[in-house]
DNA sequence: AATACAATGACATCCACTTTCATTGAAGAC
DNA sequence: GTCTTCAATGAAAGTGGATGTCATTGTATT
């Protein structure tokens, strides 16, 4: 198990704790195949990786670890637009820059911080005080490209 | 009428013509208040600014007239995560700024053209290629901070 | 005017997500 | 270890935004 992973589970455990929620087998086993997946994902994804090695895990369970997560300041909550609520592993500082794959639909990150300080600079002047900044890009990535091309 | 909303309407009925499909009561009503509200919004907005006018409207006609002025060119749907499907007038060129005010959730855009090319470099020197960018700012307007404060 | 067929709107359906509720099971009390 | 409490689970029903269905209405061409 990796140093992140622990760290993780602790944090969940803590929180379960001082909640007086439970640890069970099933919050359990959702917490690792998210942190595994280690890339943001959604309950659908999430629920399939489950039901392939463990058949006794409804859907309304996986929605609502990850919404426990959330609350638990593990995962981020956000949307993209195709309705689907998606989640990711918290931490990763403030910033929300994705590159959406209009091919095979992958989500991956990346990092824009010297792009995203003019953004602010800009809102700012408008008389706007910004709380959030989310940065999507569309497109086809490079994997996607290779095999098609 | 001004002549921006003249050439949206013309826009329209030229697309109709070409498709063969029809000039109805109701389209002409939907895109004039469109036109005129002139911000981004989504059905229900819509739908409740014309039945306070025109009680003979039904939401699956504003929805579908939507749908048909994106087909048409004269709007762009896009999404904030909210589960709400939202259009705006065409014509801004393909970029989307936007600020969404989690106080009153009026959705302004603003201009940030400078920083498109940054954005796009950085992308392209990980491969993948841009097909839609996006920024969505969430904060609180100046209206809203002048009232609250 | 007559004809053809797109558009409308009430209603049903879809889909992602949430809630309900009877049952199961985790964790503290003893 | 057993008991007790009450949160958690999961199957099924419910929500809400968006879309499909279909009989009727209305537009535009013949």
């Amino acid at each position: 198990m990796t140093q992140k992973k622990q760290k993780v589970k602790e944090q969940f455990h803590l929180f379960l704790t001082k909640k007086r929620l439970k640890a069970t087998l099933q919050r359990n086993l959702i917490l690792d195949a998210f942190v595994d997946l280690d890339r943001p994902t959604h309950m659908d994804e999430l629920y399939l990786i489950l039901r392939s090695k463990h058949s006794h895990i409804g859907h309304a369970t996986v929605y609502r670890a990850l919404r426990l997560f959330a609350a638990a300041g593990i995962a981020r909550e956000f949307s993209l637009g195709d309705g689907l609520t998606r989640y990711e592993l918290a931490g990763h500082g403030k910033r929300h820059d994705y590159l959406v794959c209009s091919d095979c639909g992958t989500v991956t990150e990346f990092d824009n911080s010297s792009i995203e300080e003019r953004q602010l600079a800009v809102a700012r002047s408008m008389g706007f005080t910004v709380e959030a900044l989310k940065i999507e890009l569309r497109g086809v990535c490079s994997r996607c490209l290779t095999q098609s091309g």
